[in-house]
DNA sequence: GTCATAATTGACTATATAGTCAGTTATGGA
DNA sequence: TCCATAACTGACTATATAGTCAATTATGAC
């Protein structure tokens, strides 16, 4: 049941302080409690999936009792929102710190693509699992779908917004568009999850050379064709 | 709690059957209802998900008492994983079909390739929906996992088998096959699974055709580079 | 038709998980 | 120090789901 009124008791608001506030005590610590439980939450999800996960195992593993998780989130779908986004958001970040290195051709920025999925795959794997899992909730009707759906948008237009320039000569084609970021987004994920059930972590290592290089060079094709 | 001694009542097995014997009115009642079981939890994971799966939604869709479920299958993993079998055959099916027309050159078996994935994401939706949900399990240490993992590889090793002759001339690097597999499987699964965020399905459709073209490029050059 | 056997049923019990709230502990201000 | 307020706690209740089993219905052999 949907409750349309207020609740009785207020949650916690850390998410975005207020500018100019120094945070005093309190605040700090319940923004680091929320912070435990966000990590927490990452790592049971990324184990065992966001619908198999409990509430009880996520407060468990961050040392808090249950009551404190819904101070702070009102269920699992909310703490795995506020997830995905971050997931978002670092992988959006990491696509531009690619894009700062002075780039002047489309295999360049391609290049930089490939190199920038990587590294998250890398550096953030339990991020990457959780965005893998909930990446197919969108076709499957649920609650969540908006919030999960919008950060992918999000991440779709950062790729956009990066080869926009470089497509200048040819007509701009939204559709060519959207399709060449599905397909990167589409390929470095999809490859890396294969990857995991059927290769050792060194031949993946050892795969990104070449497949980065036939890759570019068939996205190259593809979007100047 | 694992039961090491037998069942007290011993549950239905339609799954192969003994050959040369007609099957009776009740042997086809029981495969019947199993077959019904199977329908219904395919629909059921594929809109919900295998773990927010309930087996009464399994039922009730099927029409069937919940009893019935457990004389046909221990739980929802043991139901999910023939479904998983079963799409993998379905798959490995499709593929075989295109291999069964006559391919001299390794660029046609490639198209093959992705033309049997396109016939089988568009005949097969809730399987594929199913296949790419189950793929990530492997990596969060599950009971199911080997029940997942094997039909997973032995749809890696049919592309691998069909890719075999049209490398004769170049060595037959183990890693760089398994590789190639990952790629493919890895692409078409992606490349689906984001359309499905991010764009139409006419606009799906129509990228098919040129995505062919320059994947199939890209492939070739990375396997015989 | 009658009986033995097998499949099916769904109400029932056991269990697990969600979500609550009165009580406890920490912080901030006087 | 003492009080007001906010965060935290975890035992508790409500609910949902898993899994069971005695009763029911269908089938097969005679």
């Amino acid at each position: 049941m949907e409750s349309t009124g207020q609740k009785r008791i207020e949650r916690i608001d850390t998410s975005v302080n207020k500018p100019a506030i120094p945070p005093s005590r309190t605040e700090k610590r319940a923004a680091k409690t929320r912070k435990k439980l966000l990590t927490a939450a990452l790592e049971i999800f990324s184990e065992c999936g966001v619908d198999a996960a409990a509430i009880d195992m996520i407060t468990e593993r961050a040392d808090l009792g249950k009551g404190t998780f819904y101070r702070h989130f009102t269920d699992k779908y909310d703490i795995a929102g506020v997830l995905v986004e971050q997931a978002i958001d670092h992988l959006i970040e990491t696509l531009r710190e690619s894009d700062r290195q002075p780039t002047t051709t489309l295999q360049e920025v391609l290049e930089h693509f490939l190199n920038a999925h990587y590294a998250f795959f890398r550096n953030h794997q339990d991020e990457f699992i959780l965005l893998f899992q909930g990446r197919l909730l969108l076709k499957l009707e649920r609650q969540a779908t908006d919030r999960i759906e919008a950060p992918f948008s999000r991440y779709l237009e950062e790729i956009e917004r990066q080869l926009m320039p470089f497509l200048g000569e040819k007509k701009l084609d939204w559709v060519r568009i959207r399709r060449l970021a599905c397909a990167v987004a589409g390929f470095v994920f999809g490859f890396f999850s294969f990857a995991m059930i059927g290769m050792e972590p060194q031949d993946i290592a050892d795969s990104i050379k070449p497949l980065r290089q036939s890759f570019v060079k068939s996205l190259t094709m593809f979007l100047t064709q």
